[in-house]
DNA sequence: TTGTATGCGTTATCAG
DNA sequence: CTGATAACGCATACAA
């Protein structure tokens, strides 16, 4: 386990100076053929590899972009995961994959990413408090971008699915196929998505001239909690007043839910209650659930992200429209 | 937006040498009271953060550590991400999560993260051929760490759930409850996991005077496959000559033929046939699923990886037993 | 305890 | 086209 090859090496064994070396393995250079083939050649003996560490101290560009995450539970993460880490190797960067959790938080992360001078930064759908991070002191820091949420910071692009369309479209399509007495269920409240969310909600209702909208908690973004705020809600209403569909703000929540109906209650979901939801996982798709969804453009979010990053488009926020998955559940 | 400061800066501000300044953020430094506080509060003046990048340049440690994926379909992996990132970042250290893919595979992965100067690299249950990383000539590279599968490379430690007495396990349950047409539903032929998992499963059967183990190949671990793998199986076996029971390599694999078979042959798991698996992600325990499974000690093995990395315990590859979670499906 | 010199492996810039 | 000098920001070893 020799130590590795530097360009000083090579070159001394090329007998070229270690800049001709470096030339030789930088793109449109200018070198002649010569000298790149005979550095090459000691090169691929002594099996030289530029060490990009030096580089990005060098250029100020660590090529790594840091992806902040504190929700594990929803495999929905792992589809941005993946069109993320791909699109972003494809332009030759990598992530940096930040657990967000009580342990470590955003200015932690933040401040990490800082200190390694990561070219930007993308909060993955976490919760976060404006105000938490509006005071973060980093001057010539990386830039930030909220993907799959809303952001209030200013300078700050968020990169989002449109709500407003997205829920119109749900909506529509639930009105449509005749249910009258929609349910909204939310993860915590604290988060913009869902306030946004339910907002287009009602309004979406109220302008078709309802007005009672029950509206079930959960406290976590997970199978447990929506299946917990069913089991509440039809556990206190009686079975004439309760809702005849049921919008949850995303899958995991629609599974907790329809488990509860399904097994606690022994309805059959899109007889007695139907439910819809955000989000498409590879779940919402199984017969086992066969859930009505609103698809979020995940492609088209992580590209236009990406391209903020490489600097190809102007950051600013952008939002776009999402696909109606129409299921079996509504 | 002004540049940020550096060590020299805070430095010249506090009338002292910039080693001075380096001591004040050393941790065990020797260096007076009086000294650290003056430097300390023009850092804090200047918004002075140490710089990782040249840090690691000088001291040939990145804290980084790469974990290779190249599954996204199955929402176990968001389990061992999720407890991998929480250990490292315990420990200090960051994941560079890279996506293993057609268009970016094991070498490249390896390269890359070489020359970024990775401290470590975990191959998280990725699927590779021994031959293709046994000529990589790495050279002073980062060490390898597989985990949760076997490896046949030499010097590349592999963390691991223990196969035979997983299989032991769960077939010894399957056994007590009356199984006795036993079928196994096995993934891409190439992994090792697969072999080790099929050998055992095998070789207790017949320990139990049982010859005749159906098997069904899907080609990949993913739920289309593992339904139509079931599909294939039961539309050409004759209902007297099926099996009794399945043990899918995985969940996703388990969800697509239990999706199948309750859908399109309209069976209920457990009375007409049953399922059982490795892995147990939270769908496993859905009521809409109810799979017995072997749940991998995810924690356990994660410890175990990092463990290592630091150097805590000797780089060997370890085995470990899991847990059978008994649930309806078989 | 503090300052000095030197090195880490590149890139940027300029002279020849 | 090639070589040389400086710089990136910090760490190590040594001298004061």
């Amino acid at each position: 386990m020799a130590k590795r090859a530097t360009a000083r090496d090579v070159a001394e064994q090329a007998g070229v100076s270690k800049w001709t070396v470096i030339r030789a393995f930088t793109p449109g250079a200018s070198i002649t053929e010569g000298s790149r083939a005979k550095v090459m050649a000691v090169a691929e003996k002594l099996n030289y590899r530029p060490n990009l560490l030096a580089r990005s101290l060098a250029t100020n560009l660590t090529h790594q972009v840091a992806v902040l995450v504190d929700d594990f539970e929803n495999p929905y993460k792992l589809s941005f995961l993946e069109r993320l880490t791909l699109e972003l190797q494809s332009e030759g960067l990598v992530a940096v994959l930040i657990n967000i959790n009580e342990h470590f938080d955003h200015v932690h992360a933040l401040l990490n990413a800082d200190q390694r001078q990561l070219d930007a930064v993308i909060m993955c759908g976490t919760a976060f408090r404006t105000e938490m991070l509006q005071d973060v002191r980093l001057d010539g820091a990386a830039p930030m971008f909220v993907l799959a949420r809303d952001s209030q910071i200013s300078g700050v692009p968020a990169i989002n699915c449109d709500t407003t369309s997205a829920i119109k479209d749900l909506c529509r399509h639930l009105h449509e196929k005749g249910y009258r007495r929609p349910g909204f269920m939310a993860g915590p409240k604290t988060l913009s998505t869902a306030l946004g969310r339910r907002r287009a909600f009602k309004a979406f209702w109220k302008a078709h001239g309802i007005t009672e909208m029950p509206e079930l908690a959960a406290h976590h973004y997970s199978a447990a909690s929506g299946a917990e705020a069913v089991r509440r809600y039809l556990n206190e209403v009686s079975p004439a007043g309760r809702v005849d569909v049921l919008l949850c703000e995303n899958d995991v929540l629609a599974f907790g839910a329809m488990d509860v109906i399904r097994s606690e209650f022994g309805w059959r979901v899109a007889a007695d209650i139907a439910a819809a939801v955000f989000d498409n996982t590879l779940f919402a798709a199984a017969p086992a659930y066969d859930l009505t969804t609103y698809e979020q453009p995940v492609e088209a979010m992580v590209k236009a992200t990406v391209a903020m990053i490489l600097g190809r488009e102007p950051k600013k926020t952008v939002t776009m429209p999402g696909r109606l998955v129409v299921r079996g559940s509504a």
